[in-house]
DNA sequence: ATTGATATTATCAATTTGATAATATCAAGT
DNA sequence: ACTTGATATTATCAAATTGATAATATCAAT
């Protein structure tokens, strides 16, 4: 055997506050869909999958684009640290919220070591008012050179996102309260980067949402009827 | 719109070498599995799926049984802290590992502030030494008291496995280099918590593993063929 | 040869998926 | 009123996957 005793006493005795410290910050990919506004058609405007960014006003990475983020102060854990920047930008409450990964590489932050706890959050944008934030494409942010490693942590969270839209309900989270089975599946082929057989996915979807009576107007083909997704629905569990 | 600017502005102003620093550590749940050793039966011993602990020499938590951990150093990332613990506990240094979640909870060490990055790693127990450690099995681990907040942790680290064994093929890294189907299934069912049907287990994993000439022996009922995980096949990607 | 035990293969029904066709409904143009 | 273009919705059938059970195989011990 030639395990290092000396390196197990050296962890012992370690103590991290001998050392400079390691700040922790959190940085937040915000999706959100968005509809290019029509222009001169008559049709509704294509969905797509947008994220949340900040323009940096400050040096390192002035003027360029980043995650909305924060640091972690010391009377407050990491998820409260997520909730509190979410706030400044905008002004739900009820977000939908989850970790992502820690990114930890030593130069990640050019000023100092910065260990980032990154997170997901879901909005509805039609609820949402953003303030100090832009919505930008997510197709468009793949060209986009990025402050930090954001430009990391974004692929990162399009594929948790693709990894759990199948067996999640966390899209119904990004939609409106109604919407068409049409848009459904247009965001899901946005995020799974795939085209689906519109029956199909009629029927697998057909158990996690409920018809309304309403129907889209005016489109000059046969109009949609519009749906709402069974969690949104107090009724769904009286009925 | 009730934003609060100054809220923005302490932010942005807000330097983290100016507060009390939260340090950064690194815990591990190594699962490995091993045969509980056969007494006087001929039979081979169950398998079951174990968690390496530590037992605690200090305070706090002094004798309580923890997981294997240490603290990021100011020069190493995270994954480099995940991979040095595991050098101190075991001799291996082809270990599968990737992380968990970060435990950020503000008192889940009483001396100071620490941000926890817990981690995942397999291992085959039959390739490895470990030192100044234990294997112990998940199923007594629910009813001992660990240190800190490290229940927590394994439950989080269970779900993991639970989550992507169907997915992904990493429940080979635990398997030792050759096993007969029902080994496989134990683990299976172990991890999932529930029984699965021979003949559909059969036939979901077949196109995993690819089969042996070899056999156990001395069973008193028909001989196991041994299979190999085709990801450990040179010979699969020739032939 | 029989029994008990587990491994392996076979079989068939039930369910889910893939793919395509058929039908419906609107606006706009003829 | 009828046709066209467009998309929504339903229907249909084949193909693949899964669930469940039965049949067969092979060993040690009796």
């Amino acid at each position: 055997m030639k395990f290092d005793t000396d390196e197990q006493e050296f962890l012992d005795k370690y103590d991290p506050s001998d050392y400079p410290s390691i700040a922790v910050a959190v940085d937040i990919v915000v999706f959100g869909i968005s509809k290019s506004t029509p222009k001169s058609y008559r049709r509704l405007g294509k969905q797509s999958l947008n994220i949340m960014l900040v323009k940096r006003k400050e040096y390192p990475f002035k003027d360029k684009l980043a995650l909305p983020g924060g640091f972690v102060l010391p009377e407050e854990t990491i998820d409260e640290t997520a909730k509190r920047v979410l706030k400044t930008k905008t002004e739900l409450n009820e977000i939908y919220c989850e970790q992502l990964y820690t990114f930890g590489d030593i130069n990640r932050d050019p000023r100092m070591r910065v260990i980032s706890c990154a997170y997901i959050a879901l909005v509805d944008t039609e609820k949402t008012q953003i303030k100090d934030a832009e919505w930008v494409d997510a197709d468009i942010i793949k060209n986009t050179d990025l402050a930090f490693d954001h430009a990391v942590i974004i692929m990162e969270a399009l594929k948790r996102l693709r990894g759990k839209i199948n067996y999640t309900d966390i899209v119904f989270y990004m939609m409106p309260e109604k919407f068409t089975i049409s848009q459904l599946q247009e965001i899901y082929e946005t995020i799974l980067q795939k085209k689906l057989l519109p029956a199909a996915f009629r029927r697998t979807i057909s158990g996690k949402i409920i018809q309304t009576e309403e129907f889209t107007q005016n489109a000059g083909h046969r109009p949609s009827r519009l749906y709402r997704w069974i969690g949104n629905c107090a009724d769904s569990v009286n009925k």
